[in-house]
Parts: structure tokens; C-alpha cells; sequence
DNA sequence: ATGGTGGCCCGGCCA
């Protein structure tokens, strides 16, 4: 069982690099985030022609979840389950090959001193609440996406050139960890303790070639699942343009493999 | 290492 997650940064500019990616390595279940679509826009069909029913939680230009899965994707729910998504169509959760499976999208928070900063704080709050009202730690559960944290500093090519910036500082490293204290396993981690690996790079002034990422794309799972866990890898090669000429995210994918 | 790119969709905003 392969699990993926990948912030595509557009699904509009990024489809025929997505589904390239996808019949090439034959992810069982696909998280995507920043979507950037409408729901109506969301190109189902390319996906179940490859054997991936789908579900996608977005209303256009930012933001914007979707899952792609060819074990079964059931009960899809939206948001957090509100019947009005207040919190920007940044988690979609469905039941897939009898995983519990979220795909989310962490509010990227800006700066520590703006209001988008708390509200990434409260966003991290709410997931928390949401998991311990929905599930027990001993339930298959697995929470995939943009965290827009780095979990440590040894997810940052340099931390001297973070002091002060979001993605490292205390308040949300804590928020995340009262998340994974809830139950739940930054699997990446225990196959590379040693850091240094990342899943984001930024476009500007050639990051990627430099090495200059953060690791900030997880695949959280609980006990039953991380307990089946033989891999988890970050696919470098997806964050370069595509033979074909598609360019690629600033993100690119972590895959989990279950046995 | 506050922007040099790239996405939204056409003038800035967002990451």
C-alpha cells in the first residue's frame, strides 16, 4: 500500500505532471493540496482513467484538497464537517482501503506577528480537537499533507536563517506536537532521523539545485498504521521539470509504504 | 536569503 501526499501548487498548471507522476509510481491512495479549483472544476475523469475514484474540497483560486485513491475512497467529508468551511478548504477526509485518510492544507501563516499567524495556530487547534472527537489513537488513521512546519531543525537547510520566521517556531512546533502526542507518528522521521532531506524548495534563486528546502510535507499515522510502515521516501525527481517539459510544484512528493 | 519565480488571472496578492 503506497500512500502520497503532494502540494501541487495548482492542480490546473501541474495535471499532466500529477498524472505522469501518478502512472509511473502507482500511489495506492494520492493526497493533494493547494488545488487551487472549484469543486466543479476538479478533473475527476483524468484521475478514474487511471483507477482512482476521487474527492476534492475546494471553491477556486487558493486553497483547495482533493484525495485520488484505487482502494476505495467512501464517506467524504469537507472541511471539518461544518456545513460552512470557515476555515478555507484546507482538509478533506475519506475512508480508503480501511484507512481514515486527511489531506490537509496548514495555513502557511506568513509572519509571527500576523493575524495569519494565529490563525494558523487556531487551524492547528481545531485539527487537533477534530481528530480526538472523531477518532481513538487505535484507529487506522493517517493525516497527509502541507504542514507547513518543519517538525525540526534538522528539517531546514540553515535554522541561523529562521530565527524569527514561521515554519520553525515554538508555538506551532508545539501545536504539531500536541497532534502527534494525540497518537500519531511523523513517519518520515524514524526512516531518516538524520535530517537533512526536504519536500519544499522555493522557486526563486535556484533553492532546489542549492539544496536550500524544508521538510514541511508529513505523512502523520497512527499506531496500526505506522506500525506496518517499511518506507517512507521523498521523491526529488518530482520537483524537476518533467521530460515532457511540465513544470513542476515548489512541493514536491512523500510516499509511504505500508506492508 | 523580504525575493531573484511562479500561481492566481491582468494588477497586485500570495506562497
Amino acid at each position: 500500500m503506497k500512500l502520497a501526499t503532494w502540494n501541487v501548487n495548482s492542480l490546473g498548471a501541474r495535471l499532466p505532471l500529477v498524472l505522469e507522476w501518478a502512472e509511473a509510481n502507482a500511489p495506492d491512495v494520492l493526497c493533494m493540496q493547494e488545488t487551487k479549483l472549484a469543486d466543479d472544476a476538479f478533473p475527476s475523469a483524468a484521475f478514474a482513467a487511471l483507477g482512482y475514484d476521487s474527492a476534492h474540497h475546494g471553491d477556486g483560486q487558493w486553497n483547495g484538497v482533493a484525495i485520488a485513491s484505487r482502494v476505495g475512497l467512501e464517506a467524504p467529508l469537507c472541511g471539518f464537517g461544518s456545513r460552512e468551511d470557515v476555515h478555507g478548504c484546507r482538509m478533506l477526509a475519506a475512508t480508503c482501503g480501511g484507512m481514515r485518510v486527511h489531506s490537509v492544507y496548514v495555513p502557511n501563516g506568513r509572519s509571527l506577528d500576523s493575524e495569519h499567524y494565529r490563525f494558523k495556530l487556531e487551524w492547528l487547534a481545531r485539527l487537533r480537537t477534530y481528530l480526538a472527537e472523531h477518532y481513538d489513537p487505535g484507529d487506522a488513521v493517517a493525516v497527509c499533507g502541507d504542514f507547513n512546519i518543519a517538525p525540526d531543525d534538522a528539517d531546514v537547510w540553515d535554522p541561523a536563517a529562521f530565527v524569527g520566521a514561521t515554519h520553525v517556531s515554538e508555538p506551532e512546533r508545539r501545536a504539531l506536537g500536541e497532534i502527534l502526542d494525540w497518537g500519531l507518528e511523523d513517519t518520515f522521521r524514524r526512516f531518516h532521523p538524520e535530517g537533512g532531506i526536504f519536500s519544499w524548495w522555493d522557486y526563486r534563486a535556484g533553492s532546489f539545485h542549492k539544496g536550500l528546502g524544508m521538510r514541511i510535507d508529513l505523512v502523520l499515522l497512527s499506531a496500526p498504521l505506522a506500525s506496518r510502515a517499511v518506507s517512507a521516501e521523498i521523491d526529488r525527481e518530482a520537483r524537476k521539470k518533467s521530460p515532457k517539459g511540465d513544470k513542476p510544484s515548489d512541493h514536491t512528493v512523500v510516499v509511504v509504504e505500508l506492508g
